[in-house]
RNA sequence: GCCGCUGUGGUGAAAUGGUAAACACAGCAGACUUAAAAUCUGCUGGGAUAACAUCCCUUACCGGUUCGAGUCCGGUCAGCGGCACCA
């Protein structure tokens, strides 16, 4: 270090420091900016609706989609311009191939952060949101993305959450049918039913449930929200308590959001993570009458098959049948169990896992197919949320109720016979019944069945679907969000005309929590009073309300009269698909909150009448993480963050675009390397000196071996194979392939003597999606020249080349020469040599007789144009 | 524990069942330069060998299918991600 800090001073006498722009490979922070504000100038990505002028409705349409982003105060990360820059290359593409492009951008800006910033400095969430959108669009157009800006949304602006409570209003005035389909609630009014049984039909209802809420926060969260008792924002601790939330019925589509995955084009891995999420599980309902009380106990079960093995009973210590189960004698037992429970945060329940615990009620009930007493416990491993809050327990074939048995010496009884040389005692996979009466000797399968009749018939019981997905709680105590277009009057709510949307908050200076489950909304006195006699509803919507639409909205983002124009929606997402969105990009975080909640949402418009496809995106691409040059996940505290505005100032947008795309797969979790981005910006500076030459002095002008002549043979062929690859590769979201072919067929042409420029303008137009400042740039300098081999105007409006096959093929192609499989000679042959000469050649080949040893050929494999391999 | 994904040079990676390691990074050598940077050229998986000749080995590990396996099938191990008392 202290010999650095000597040298500087003489260095500083020997070789005066360079400017920055003397030692930049290209000048590429003079054309990047100017490319940017020229394209913003002429609208050169403004995307025409059905209806516009220059719409033409002759193109197909390509809708790509990136998840928008929520605007910090921190900015633009690396990996927010990794998918951007995927879809952006995807979309230049395909607008150059003849679709007509949607790629739109905006701002899911409403929400817990924003709010928490602006009580830790004491500014409004509105102004310090408007400051962050700026920074955000700021940082985005520096790296050059064609969006459309006039379509850009924003989930707070009036004129988009106008239309969030509208879709609210949808889901408060709709039901579901016995067939599964969402349908307006007047329908049901038509029906004469009462009031109360609208509202239990609602999709949006009331719900006095017990919930999660976050003291520390000020707000309940959503189930999703909750990761091991701790809230996923800021992880803090949550408490269950009831209190009176909006919930938003997504059970009644449980079933349908599995199915209709099949369709869509989505890695397998989230299908998966999306039906496990929902959870669905076949089995059934059997009914226990209590001992000695006038009451019915059902139990959800997988297993009914083992029926005739349930030794006793455990029910949540929640159930709301166990205040009138519970014995005088273990009356304390119970209470004192029960507080226990309910204080134990979920945390404390599910580390406490290992151990069971629980109590015994007094009280026995009967099994329904012998009679037999069996005691009813309450433990804390039975959930009050799945299935009915209540087990039957087969301890010998179910390792919870095994444990259960073992620790309170509760009897255990074999009904199932595993196979050969498997302990009975926790066998829990299929077998043959035994000890099971009228079903001894049946498969698991066929007792489950011949069980599930005999309960219908009896109608003790009945086969069921249980799914794990709750309800949506959609209610946040805070207020950064969109209030809920709802008045409350004498104890019942009702909604607000729609002509009062949008339903602005409040303007209030103290927003902060109340630090009760009061809304911070309900210190706003004017606002909250509705009319004399109704007041307004105080909670609002989660961050995901916003979310669960915008793709829709982006498609005619200034209509004022409808949430989405008929004939917009109908272009954009139409195309004969379930899904309307093309391509939608975005990581793997969102995997089951924001697709599920907005799966659901489009499914209701669907049924509703109001967008045309039954889901909202066709294929999905994760893109994998960055992380930093560590190994390491990204983090402010372990100091290996990459600011993207750093890359853009020190090596150029292009460069960084083009190393987003070149580390790897897109789909990839992969080490950010500066290096790395080196490497690309030295492609693009030799891509950049193809075309230009650097004069003593410094000065940048056209290259002298440029010259329009035509490409001879090689070049030619690198050229077409690289229009060819790159093509299939942008299709594939292979980008890191297609840069490498860039790569090669540059080398080629920086080692020709002579530069074609018309072949060079070819390949321009190939870069451009990837790298489209530079080969803007690079076209508008060779058209000063060469006018009539340059494209006028944008490479963006170009159409993409396409390339010929004759050139791809050579006179010459290199055969291979295997023995037994093992590479052994190689030679060059004719294109047009036959099968029989390849094989003829082979084995005459020395070094092929050499290998054979001189036994016979027994047999002769020949690829043609490949190889030959020669077994003896 | 269950489910899913991934294992290839020093590094990021590439390879319709057909020449493993393209393209890049790092490294080494050379050209240019008074010198350096930049640029250009070449080499660069491991081992045997006097050898730029040649041979052997090599895609986490074990086995199978095949004329031929990084790729397909079965098993094992490791890493990452998700779910986690879901009856």
């Amino acid at each position: 270090m202290r010999s650095v800090v000597a040298l500087g001073p003489h260095l500083g006498l020997f070789a005066p420091p360079m400017s920055s722009e003397q030692r930049k490979a290209f000048p590429f922070s003079e054309f990047e900016p100017k490319w940017q504000d020229v394209w913003e100038a002429k609208k050169a990505f403004r995307t025409p609706n059905p209806g516009d002028a220059d719409f033409d409705a002759s193109k197909p349409k390509y809708f790509v989609l990136d998840m928008f982003p929520y605007p910090s105060g921190a900015g633009l990360h690396v990996g927010h311009p990794e998918g951007y820059t995927a879809t952006d290359i995807i979309g230049r593409f395909k607008k150059m191939s003849g679709f007509n492009v949607l790629h739109p951008m905006g701002w899911d800006a409403f929400g817990l952060p924003a709010e928490q910033y602006a009580i830790k400095t004491g500014q409004h969430p509105r102004t310090t949101t408007e400051q962050n959108i700026e920074g955000f669009r700021g940082q985005l157009k520096r790296l050059g993305f064609a969006y459309d800006w006039d379509r850009e949304v924003n989930t707070t602006d009036p004129g988009y959450f106008k239309w969030t409570q509208w879709i609210f209003l949808k889901l408060y005035n709709s039901y579901v049918s016995d067939e599964g389909k969402a349908h307006p609630i007047s329908e049901l009014e038509a029906q004469g039913l009462s009031r109360d049984e609208i509202d239990s039909r609602r999709l949006a209802y009331v719900s006095e449930a017990p919930v999660n809420w976050c003291p520390e926060l000020g707000t309940v969260l959503a189930n999703e929200e909750v990761q091991d008792g701790k809230s996923e924002v800021g992880g803090f601790p949550v408490e269950r308590r009831p209190m009176r939330q909006w919930m938003l019925r997504i059970t009644s589509f449980a079933q349908r959001l599995i199915d209709e995955l099949d369709g869509l084009d989505w890695p397998e891995g989230i299908k998966m993570l999306q039906r496990n999420w929902i959870g669905h599980s076949e089995g059934a309902h059997v009914k226990f009458q209590a001992d000695g009380i006038d009451e019915t106990i059902t139990v959800f079960t997988t297993r009914p098959d083992t029926l005739f093995g349930a030794t006793y009973m455990v029910l949540a210590p929640e159930h709301r049948l166990v205040d009138e189960l519970v014995t005088e004698e273990q009356l304390a037992a119970v209470e004192e169990y029960r507080e226990k429970t309910t204080r134990k945060s979920d945390l404390e329940r599910t580390e406490l896992a290992k151990e069971k615990s629980g109590v015994f009620t007094g009280a026995f009930a009967i099994n329904p197919v012998n009679d037999e007493k069996i005691p009813i416990w309450i433990a804390d491993y039975v959930l009050q949320g799945y299935g009915t809050g209540a087990i039957m327990a087969v301890p010998a074939h179910d390792e919870r109720d095994h444990e259960f048995a073992k620790k309170f010496s509760l009897p255990v009884k074999q009904v199932v016979q595993p196979p050969e040389g498997k302990e009975w005692q926790g066998f829990t996979d299929h077998g043959i019944a035994v000890n099971s009466g009228f079903l001894d000797g049946l498969t698991t399968a066929e007792a489950k069945s011949t069980i599930t009749a005999w309960l219908e018939e009896k109608s003790l019981g009945k086969g069921t679907v249980n799914f794990k997905l709750r309800d949506w709680l959609f209610s946040r105590q805070r207020y950064w969000g969109e209030p809920f277009p709802i008045v409350w009057e004498e104890g019942k709510h009702r909604c607000i005309p729609e002509s009062e949307l949008p339903l602005l908050p409040p303007t209030l200076e103290d927003f902060r929590p109340t630090g009760t489950p009061e809304p911070p909304l309900s210190k706003a006195t004017d606002w909250v009073r509705y009319s004399d006699t109704a007041t307004r509803e105080l909670n609002t919507m989660p961050q995901w309300a916003g979310s669960c639409w915008y793709y829709l909205r982006y498609c005619d983002a200034q209509n004022s009269e409808r949430f989405v124009g008929i004939e917009a929606e109908k272009y954009w997402m139409g195309g004969g698909k379930p899904g309307g969105v093309d391509l939608y990009v975005g990581g793997t975080e969102h995997a089951v909150l924001h697709l599920l909640y907005a799966r659901f949402w489009h499914k209701v418009l669907f049924d509703l009448g109001y967008v045309s496809t039954p889901e909202p995106f066709q294929r999905l691409v994760n893109q994998g993480l960055i992380m930093g040059e560590d190994g390491q996940k990204m983090s402010k505290s372990r100091g290996n963050v990459v600011n993207p505005d750093d890359v853009v100032i020190e090596y150029g947008a292009d460069s960084l675009r083009l190393y987003e795309m070149f580390m790897g797969p897109l789909e990839q979790v992969k080490p950010w390397s500066m290096k790395g981005v080196e490497g690309v910006y030295r492609f693009l500076a030799r891509v950049w000196r193809l075309v230009m030459q650097q004069s003593e002095e410094g000065e940048w002008s056209l290259s002298h071996g440029l010259q329009d002549v035509p490409a001879n043979k090689q070049l030619t062929k690198a050229l077409h194979e690289t229009i060819k690859k790159c093509g299939e590769d942008i299709e594939k979201l292979s980008f890191n392939t297609a840069i490498s072919q860039m790569m090669v067929c540059t080398n080629a042409f920086t080692g020709a003597e002579v530069k074609p420029v018309s072949a060079i303008v070819t390949f321009l137009k190939v870069l451009s999606p990837f790298a489209p400042h530079l080969a803007d740039e690079l076209n508008a300098r060779i058209a000063g020249k060469f006018p009539a081999l340059a494209v006028t105007g944008f490479l963006s409006d170009t159409v993409w080349p396409s390339y010929d096959p004759a050139a791809l093929i050579e006179d010459e192609i290199e055969i291979v020469f295997q023995v037994n499989g093992k590479l052994r000679d190689k030679v060059r042959v004719p294109l047009a040599a036959t099968k029989e000469e390849i094989e003829a050649l082979a084995l005459a080949s020395a070094r092929v007789q050499e290998f054979m040893e001189g036994n016979p050929a027994k047999k002769v494999i020949v690829v043609p144009g490949k190889l030959v391999n020669v077994v003896v």
